[in-house]
DNA sequence: ACCCAGGGTAACT
DNA sequence: AGTTACCATGGG
C-alpha cells in the first residue's frame, strides 16, 4: 500500500500535549516532535509543525486521521467562548488539546482499564492487551477487537497484570461481541440513555460511561467525573460548569482536567 | 509501611 | 438515597 504524507494546518493542535494527557493510551513519542501510534489496527505517524501537523499513514487512512483528530471543529472559536470565564481561561493557556474521536470499543475497553489507576501503568497494560491478543502488523500490533477478546477467561488475561480489572474486560468484550451492546444503537440514544446502556457492562459505572460518550462517541456534552474534575467542581464550580461552554462541556472538561493535574496540583489542590 | 491512581461493586445504614 | 470497605498492581 502507498504511504503518503499529508500537511494538515491547525492552530489548535499541540501532538504531546494531546496524545499525553490521558484521554488516549496508544501513542508514543519517536523524538522531539515525531510521534506514532495506533487507532484500532490503523497505523499512524506524526509530526508537529508550528503550523499544523503532517500526518504519514497509508493513503486510505488520511481521511480517518483528519476525523479522529477533529479538525473541523473551530477551537478558535470555543477557546473563545471558554474564555468568558476566568478560570477556564486559564485553564486553556498554553494548552493546545483537542478532544479525539476514538473508537469505541477501544475507549470501552480502555477506560475499564483506567479506574482507580494512573495514566502510565494504563498505559502499560493496553501494551499487554494488544501484544497478546491485538493482530500483528509490519507496524506493531493492533488493538484486540471485542471477538478476540471475547470467551477469555481471567487466567488468559493475567499476562496483563490488569488485577481486578480482568473480569470487567471480558464482560464487556462478550458484551460487545454478541451484540448485547450495540454502539450504533447507542448512538442513536440520548447521553443519558446511553450512558445507562453503557453500565450494563461489569465495572462501567458513571465515570467510565462518560469517557466512552466523550471519546468513543464523540457526545462533546458528556463531563467524565474523576477524582481532578470532582476537585475543580468543588473548589471553582459548585453550580456546575459556566454557561459559556455551550454544547462542549466534555471538552472544556479536557482542559480542565489537565489544569487541575499539572499546575493546580502543587498549589491549589497540594496535599499537607 | 503508607498513600494514591481519569472507579465500581456490594454491603451496609 | 447516601456512605464505606474492598478490589490488584505499581510508583512515589
Amino acid at each position: 500500500m502507498k504511504i503518503s504524507d499529508f500537511f494538515v494546518k491547525c492552530n489548535c493542535l499541540d501532538l504531546k500535549q494531546t496524545l499525553f494527557c490521558g484521554q488516549c493510551f496508544r501513542f508514543r513519542e519517536l523524538s522531539e516532535g515525531e510521534y506514532e501510534g495506533f487507532a484500532g489496527d490503523k497505523y499512524v505517524k506524526l509530526k508537529q509543525n508550528p503550523d499544523g501537523i503532517t500526518i504519514t499513514a497509508p493513503e486510505g487512512d488520511i481521511e480517518f486521521w483528519r476525523e479522529y483528530f477533529d479538525l473541523s471543529l473551530d477551537y478558535d472559536f470555543l477557546l473563545e467562548q471558554f474564555g468568558r470565564d476566568e478560570t477556564l481561561k486559564a485553564a486553556c493557556r498554553g494548552r493546545k488539546i483537542r478532544v479525539l474521536k476514538q473508537l469505541p470499543f477501544e475507549t470501552l475497553i480502555s477506560f475499564i482499564i483506567s479506574q482507580n489507576n494512573n495514566i502510565k501503568r494504563i498505559t502499560g497494560i493496553i501494551d499487554r492487551l494488544c501484544e497478546n491478543f491485538g493482530e500483528k502488523t509490519e507496524f506493531g500490533y493492533a488493538f484486540p477487537t471485542a471477538g478476540a477478546l471475547a470467551g477469555l477467561s481471567e487466567e488468559n488475561l493475567a499476562p496483563l497484570r490488569a488485577g481486578f480489572r480482568g473480569k470487567y474486560i471480558i464482560d464487556a468484550a462478550d458484551k460487545v461481541n454478541s451484540g448485547e451492546v450495540d454502539f450504533e444503537r447507542i448512538k442513536l440514544l440520548s447521553d443519558d440513555e446511553a450512558r445507562e446502556a453503557l453500565k450494563v457492562i461489569k465495572g462501567v459505572g458513571d465515570k467510565v460511561a462518560d469517557c466512552v460518550l466523550l471519546f468513543g462517541l464523540y457526545r462533546t456534552s458528556a463531563v467524565p467525573k474523576d477524582v481532578w474534575i470532582k476537585r475543580v467542581n468543588s473548589y471553582y464550580y459548585p453550580e456546575g460548569l459556566p454557561e459559556c461552554v455551550g454544547e462542549y462541556a466534555g471538552i472544556a472538561q479536557q482542559y480542565l482536567f489537565d489544569y487541575a493535574r499539572g499546575e493546580l496540583k502543587d498549589t491549589v489542590f497540594k496535599k499537607k
